[in-house]
DNA sequence: ACTCAAATGACAATGATTTTCATTTTTAAT
DNA sequence: ATTAAAAATGAAAATCATTGTCATTTGAGT
């Protein structure tokens, strides 16, 4: 069992079960190219075995979450998107949104400009405010190319 | 009238109207500590003018926000909170995150360092993804002191 | 004071998310 | 394999933030 996912072995060790509502949610997260909603998960989960609930979409993505497996967005959209995390030892990545398509695209070519500022912030932060950074998220906002017209 | 704050103008110029309520849900941004929910507001708003109503304090909110001069965040809470923009030619500012008591703190003490490092990524996104980047937004997540236990 | 568009407030409607609860599935022990 | 206990599920109802409707009020310029 050396090719699961890297996510399998967080799953095992929290006491949660891998049922197939879960490798269904599970699967459709890792295939998605955008952030998808609840819904738009539960739609293709359905396709899939008709039985599923949103409920369990809900609930699975509850538990992904607080596990660490799955990252919950709110855009302003008044609903929230999910994406499943990076594999651990991996560059995260970072988020560019057109404010007026509202498309969202990930870009992860993270340069070590970027890495040695962002440990130097993280850094500066803990000592400033005594917190203990474990994460951080950057947003660029602008506008597309389709959007600005050609 | 040397010494309206900075967004009279603005809303001016909308051709809105500053009426009571605007200013009453203005000042109640201006004197928040921390990032507020529109219900938030609202009860404030109650208080100092029992008329005022929820609905109102959305669709100002909403005005606010279409002008700049609110921002809206969610942060998975299931509702958003809203904060006055920093006065244009300010310095901007991230936001720090307790995972665990969901405490904000803003910081703004941002370094040269920083806004260098910050329009050589956005410089980089331009060119690689044809994005005029108009804004950005860093968020850290960690754990405040009183959190992690004295 | 008067006019008319802009703004407001009460209420209803919407839509995402959560809760409830009875039923089904999984696990671990027999 | 059987079984008992715990965990997970699904359908439906409940919740709650946000938005839409519409009749009434307010404000800026006359």
């Amino acid at each position: 069992m050396k090719d699961q996912p890297w996510w399998y072995g967080r799953l095992k060790e929290s006491g949660a079960r891998l049922t197939e509502p879960r490798e269904i949610v599970l699967e459709i997260l890792r295939s998605a190219r955008e952030h998808l909603t609840a819904t738009d998960i539960y739609i293709q989960a359905h396709r899939m075995k008709p039985s599923i609930g949103l409920t369990t979409v809900y609930r699975t993505l509850e538990l992904l979450i607080k596990l660490g497996i799955v990252q919950k967005f709110e855009l302003g959209e008044g609903k929230a998107r999910f994406e499943l995390v990076d594999k651990p030892g991996g560059e995260g990545h970072h988020h560019l949104v057109c404010l007026k398509c509202r498309k969202i695209i990930d870009y992860s070519d993270i340069s070590n400009d970027e890495k040695e500022f962002l440990s130097r912030v993280e850094d500066r932060l803990k000592k400033k405010y005594d917190f203990k950074i474990l994460d951080h998220l950057m947003w660029f906002y602008g506008v597309c190319r389709e959007c600005r017209g050609s």
